[in-house]
DNA sequence: AATGTCTTCAACCGCCGCCGC
DNA sequence: GGCGGCGGCGGTTGAAGACAT
């Protein structure tokens, strides 16, 4: 019985298949890593029945996927994430799995419970509908920069931060470059209001990406990766069984391999043409003083998040 | 402390596409 | 082409914990 109060609705069995549902017992975790460990993943169905285990293939596979694998990554989803998961979703909508893609360790259903709970809750709040073109203006024009200067606020007091914002006089052109801890870079550019084509993975020592004159070298722990407690944590340092991966120790990856990402689809031909560029100023608070990147809010995350967005959205509508 | 309300997220459901027969 | 099994995906649910009153 875990924390979660696992068993409880175990109760509930399907008749005639005998098919167990609800919240999965430790038991029944450790029965199917050893299996997966043993045999491999796939083939579910019978997965399910030559493990011992009363669920449905779908039911392991899910458990897999979502919560078992090794590789899985648990807490709260970092302002990068987040940024990314505004920019992505701007681009492809609901769907969550190619969303999932591009945040390693990050699953569909996560990344759908973080939409449905914080996105989806502030549109309301706003009240207007998530897929309003009102609320897609506020969260490129506000939201998204607001995160981008968060994400710069804590590269500042970070050691070695090398978040860079450039100007280049003439077309006037601003863009910030962020490169994460695990190796993403994103660039945001203020005069689109878009993160561009320009995130990927840094390669290297210095990365310049095309089409930017911004140089980008990298940073240490400008978002701590978090990687949340495994389960069970001692089955995958080696401890208790290692046959998933036998020639290595089983354990998060702290650095994902190079090639991790594939952006090769993330082209921004069918992307709709950009808006007019905002009038608003970003770096501006509602007393038309500067705020300082210290005082930047958390935006969407408490109250006076949601007493500006509703200034703004209320004020510039139109944008 | 008790109760009510809200939030979170693991798990389920139904649909769809793919594949082998 | 029809059928059934399976895996994948997005939508939805509901229990448990957090928070407010």
């Amino acid at each position: 019985m875990d924390e979660k109060g696992r068993n409880l609705k175990n109760i509930n069995m399907e008749d005639e298949m005998d098919l167990k549902r609800g919240p999965w017992t430790a038991e029944e975790d450790f029965k199917l890593m050893n299996y997966i460990a043993t045999h491999g993943e796939g083939r579910w169905n019978s997965l399910s029945r030559c493990a011992g285990l009363q669920r449905t293939g779908k039911s392991c596979r899910l458990r897999w996927l979502n919560y078992l694998r090794p590789d899985v990554r648990r807490g709260n989803i970092t302002l990068e994430e987040q940024l990314l998961i505004l920019e992505l979703h701007s681009r492809w909508g609901n769907r969550w799995s190619k969303i999932a893609q591009y945040l390693p360790g990050r699953t569909d259903n996560e990344i759908k419970n973080y939409w449905r709970t914080r996105v989806q809750k502030h549109a309301k709040q706003l009240k207007c509908d998530v897929n309003s073109q009102q609320f897609k203006d506020t969260m490129k024009y506000l939201w998204m920069p607001r995160l981008v200067e968060r994400i710069q606020s804590a590269s500042a007091s970070a050691t070695a931060a090398t978040t860079t914002t450039t100007t280049t006089t003439g077309s006037a052109t601003t863009s910030s470059s962020i490169t994460t801890s695990n190796n993403q870079f994103m660039t945001y550019d203020y005069n689109n209001n878009s993160m561009g084509q320009q995130f990927g993975v840094v390669n290297n020592d210095y990365i310049k990406p095309e089409n930017s004159n911004v140089a980008v070298s990298p940073m240490s722990d400008l978002t701590e990766y978090y990687s949340a407690p495994n389960p069970y944590p001692e089955y995958y340092s080696g401890q208790v069984g290692n046959s998933y991966y036998p020639d290595q120790e089983l354990v998060v990856p702290q650095m994902l391999p190079d090639n991790y990402f594939d952006y090769s689809g993330l082209l921004d031909e069918d992307l709709p043409a950009m808006q007019e560029q905002s009038n608003l100023n970003w770096f501006e608070n509602i007393d038309g003083t500067t705020s300082s990147s210290d005082s930047l809010w958390n935006i969407g995350e408490n109250d006076e998040d949601l007493w500006f967005l509703q200034q703004q959205f209320n004020n510039n509508g139109n944008f």
